[in-house]
RNA sequence: GCCCGGAUGGUGAAAUCGGCAGACACAGCGGACUUAAAAUUCGCAGAGAGCAAUCUCGUGGGGGUUCAAGUCCCCCUCCGGGCACCA
């Protein structure tokens, strides 16, 4: 993923004293995960189909397990380290599930940081990029992520960036990609376009501190927005996201029902087209207000030098608005035309005014003005003494009859003509088919949602596709020749200059031929938005190597949709969004089957230090370089995983850590001391054996509970360090030979296991140190034992009128009779009740009792 | 303004279906081991009162439903996030 305004961690290194950790010649049986860790780093990237998924006819179910790729910015920062090891410990726990699992990684390699980079320290992109990955790829193998590398994907590589230049062709074709001149947001800090997904708060995506301008320019525009209604419904199917994430898709799609309507210019040939949600208020309308730039008040302009001035005014505090992200607190102000409009429902003569609130680029720049329903108008007719008529009541017994009132639900037209006691829901239709049917209107939806601007002016990224010939296609530009693909990208390219795309000043690069009549030709020199390559990268995984096509269908329909995407909230709309609809472009292609990429989402939350994001000026950042060093990479990854719930912002804090660290050194002192026992395995009928026995089947039905979707692994981890709180508690029982070594072999045998997917390094070793047979993480997860993990004795707490008064032990499975009568026979529980009346016993059998009494 | 989350000890948190609030850890305190420290290990630990047994209070605030509410309903406060003169 492109960075979002996360800086980057990278070059200094700690001065660390030796770890506490490291091994002492007369402490041999001491945990170490310095030794540990690169010792099956080494024999785990030695070979090459350890994570690698089975064949498609393996008969093995498939899961799709994926993380977000990540921007190559140098180093690993702690929030990666959190999302891998979420994603790691699911890969693992499936593989040892039987599943068929997917588990690739890549990179997102385009982009400006790595120009930045360029003019910082004279690397060339390219190879600042790719050492970047190499270094980030042995951080990640370090950590012990489980990654099968031979789907490696690098986005910035000629094999494939070449099917982003496809895939832009196809859509070209389709009518999906296209140019216009448009009105387009321009970070002067990055020196290019951005999309409007791409500005947050009239600032730029990574630079919180740019105000992003309005500049016009022709750019190219993916057409998102024919398959805005399906983005929107289909957000009701993917019961597997975030509703978060499912609302703040449906805000930025932003669908609004309504009608267009048609005011005729009074004395001209004009009309102008509003649109509105309430077209039932129509007859409450006494102005028609324009935006600005609107087409009809430029012409007005035109003929009225003092109006052309106060038009101007107005666009510019809109503008000043809009760049300042104030555009909702903008103070109203308007000027009339002098011009009238007919309303077409009642004939009747409404003055046209131009309005610095009213927006170009939403419905048609134009709006009917019903001071007394709706709130805007109401203000602004206030100010400038503009009429209000109320055209609607409430039909329902209220006191709400001020002004404006903007109730629809239960609520009539007045004073409407024939459409007068029309309740208002119903009228709303009926008067756009009205319109419709009397060539004046029509019913109309209206989205927040633009097209996705694509054209980048920098350098780092895919050469769109397109040539232009001024000979032979002057006003259209032509696409270049699948069989051309892929237009490199150069490798000599001085990107110091900020005016204009980089590629431009390269005349090897510019002149091309043209496709249609082999004359001279200009090469289109704008870059993609590297939102592209993420929009599709994880159908690549299915089929990384492939050179004829973006992917061969019959593997992407194997593995798709993803099973489990997994990656932080604030790709909420930018990648989700375009993904979703790169997905159905694919779809209607013929590419794929599925309509949506992903059957389930998770967003993890941040990590944070001190309370606050962690960033180079706080100073606050944590470097997993440091926690490798200091704790090993299997107490990192679980503690990124104990200290919260995986779905909330998680407070990074080095003791925690050490606290696991200790914890694994407790496992690795009762292993080693017990795995001789273990190894020998034999018979399982100690007296002793059944308390450890129930508590590790107890153990093993949680953390198994826990896979299956909720994924608290902050709880299953905390159950596994009570299994060896109890495994502790019965260390002299075991050293005295009281507990089987059948008992001792699988509760030891099993807690491995299970600590697998949380700690593979340690897993390996401990496996290793009982004997255990093949890879750890491939081996069959332990299966609960039901008639093992059950209590034989339960405590059941005894309230009298709802106060805790004791707790009673009864067999478990006690019917309520017996627990009634344990209760009742209680010493306190006589002396609570004594001299009262029992009014009613209340039994929940197994949970608890309670007695009312008065 | 609308929408989505969240608020529990000194700290991170647990309580998954309305049934013992604070599991498991971190930090802290005390004991053992040690010449000493570290490491390890055993124990204490929501707040208040009490020598103690024990009692009272306690899951952001206020109301309600219920034998029983952190959990359900209504109202409110604060924090995080999204959308926003979007007609």
């Amino acid at each position: 993923m492109p960075e979002t305004r996360t800086s980057e961690i990278g070059g200094e290194t700690a001065n660390i004293v030796e770890s506490s950790t490291a091994a002492e010649p007369n402490q041999p049986q001491r945990y170490s995960p310095a030794e540990i860790e690169p010792k099956w780093q080494a024999v785990w990237d030695a070979d090459k189909t350890l994570y690698a998924a089975d064949a498609h006819d393996s008969g093995k179910p498939k899961y799709y397990c994926l993380e977000m790729l990540p921007y190559p910015s140098g180093a690993l920062h702690i929030g990666h380290v959190r999302n891998y090891a979420i994603g790691d410990a699911l890969a693992r726990h499936m593989w040892m599930r039987g599943y068929n699992v997917l588990h690739p990684m890549g990179w997102d390699a385009f982009g400006l940081p790595a120009e930045n980079a360029a003019l910082k320290n004279g690397v060339p992109p390219r190879e600042w990029t790719l050492s970047n990955i190499a270094a980030m790829r042995k951080q990640m193998q370090r950590m012990g992520y489980g990654y099968d590398w031979s789907t490696e994907v690098t986005t910035c590589l000629p094999d494939y960036y070449r099917w982003n230049q496809w895939f832009f062709l196809k859509m070209f074709e389709k009518g999906l990609a296209y140019r216009k001149k448009s009105k387009v947001n321009w970070c002067p800090e990055c020196c290019t376009v951005l999309a409007n997904e791409q500005v947050i708060g009239g600032r730029c995506w990574r630079h919180e501190d740019t105000v992003v301008e309005l500049r016009d320019l022709t750019q190219w525009f993916l057409r998102i927005t024919k398959y805005a209604d399906e983005l929107l419904d289909g957000l009701e199917k993917l019961e597997g996201w975030p509703e978060k994430v499912r609302t703040m898709q449906r805000n930025w799609i932003g669908r609004s029902e309504g009608a267009h309507v048609d005011f005729a210019v009074a004395d001209g040939d004009a009309k102008i087209t509003v649109f509105t949600t309430r077209v039932d208020t129509i007859f409450g309308a006494t102005s028609v207000q324009l935006a600005p730039e609107h087409a009809v008040s430029k012409a007005f302009a035109l003929e009225d030098d003092a109006l052309r001035v106060q038009i101007e005014e107005l666009l510019e505090q809109q503008k000043v608005a809009r760049e300042s992200d104030a555009l909702g607190a903008i103070e109203k102000h308007g000027v009339f035309t002098g011009r009238f409009a007919v309303n077409p429902f009642n004939g009747e003569r409404v003055p046209i005014w131009v309005a610095n609130y009213i927006l170009a680029d939403y419905g048609t720049g134009a709006i009917m003005s019903v001071p007394a329903h709706d709130e805007r108008d109401f203000e602004f007719a206030q100010k400038y003494g503009l009429p209000l008529r109320r055209v609607i009541a409430p039909n329902v017994d209220t006191t709400d009859l001020a002004l404006p009132y903007t109730g629809e639900d239960e609520a009539v037209l007045i004073d409407s003509g024939e459409w007068t006691g029309e309740n208002c829901l119903e009228a709303q239709e009926k008067m756009a088919a009205f319109a419709k049917v009397n060539g004046f209107g029509t019913p109309t939806v209206t989205y927040r949602l633009k097209d996705w601007g694509v054209s980048r002016q920098r350098y780092w990224g895919t050469p769109i596709p397109m040539v232009y010939c001024d000979k032979c296609s002057p006003e259209e530009p032509l696409p270049v020749a699948e069989s051309e693909l892929p237009i490199l990208l150069p490798e000599q390219v001085d990107i110091t200059q900020t005016n204009g795309s980089p590629l431009g000043r390269i005349p090897e690069f510019v002149n091309a031929k043209c496709p249609k009549c082999g004359g001279v030709a200009r090469r289109e020199t704008d870059t993609m938005d590297t939102f592209v390559d993420s929009s599709w990268y994880f159908y690549r995984y299915a089929d990384a190597k492939n050179s004829a096509a973006p992917f061969d269908s019959d593997k992407a329909n194997y593995w798709f949709p993803i099973d489990q995407y997994i990656g932080g909230v604030e790709h909420a709309i930018l990648h989700l969004i375009y993904s979703r609809f790169w997905t159905k472009v694919m779809r209607d292609l013929g590419l794929v089957k599925n309509d949506e990429p992903a059957a389930r989402l998770f967003t993890q939350g941040m990590v944070i230090k001190d309370g606050a994001k962690m960033s180079k000026s706080k100073g606050n950042v944590v470097s997993p370089d440091d926690m490798i060093l200091r704790y090993g990479a299997d107490a990192t990854r679980m503690y990124a995983l104990f200290a919260a719930p995986p779905d909330r912002d998680l407070e990074w804090q080095e003791e925690g850590v050490a606290g696991i660290s200790r914890f694994l050194s407790k496992v690795y002192r009762l292993t080693t001391k017990f795995s001789g026992v273990a190894r020998a395995k034999g018979s399982m009928t100690a007296p002793k054996d059944q308390a450890l026995l129930r508590r590790l089947h107890q153990t093993i039905a949680k953390v198994t509970h826990d896979f299956d979707g909720r994924w608290h692994f902050n709880t299953s981890i905390s159950s596994i360090m009570i299994l060896v709180n109890e495994i502790t508690a019965n260390e002299a029982a075991m050293d005295a030979g009281e507990i089987s070594p059948g008992a001792v072999a699988e509760v030891f045998r099993s807690l491995i296991l299970l600590l697998a997917p949380f700690a593979p390094f340690f897993a390996a070793e401990m496996w290793e140190e009982l004997g255990g047979e093949g890879v750890v993480f491939r081996t069959q997860w332990p299966a609960v034992n039901e008639e093992l993990a059950r209590d034989e004795e339960v405590e059941i707490p005894v309230q009298v009128n709802g106060k805790l008064v004791t707790v009673v032990k009864v067999p478990a499975g006690s019917d309520e009779a017996a627990v009634k009568a344990a209760a009742l026979a209680d010493e306190k529980v006589k002396a609570r009740i004594e001299g009262k009346t029992v009014v009613k016993v209340i039994v929940v059998p197994g949970k608890l009792v309670n007695l009312v009494v008065k």
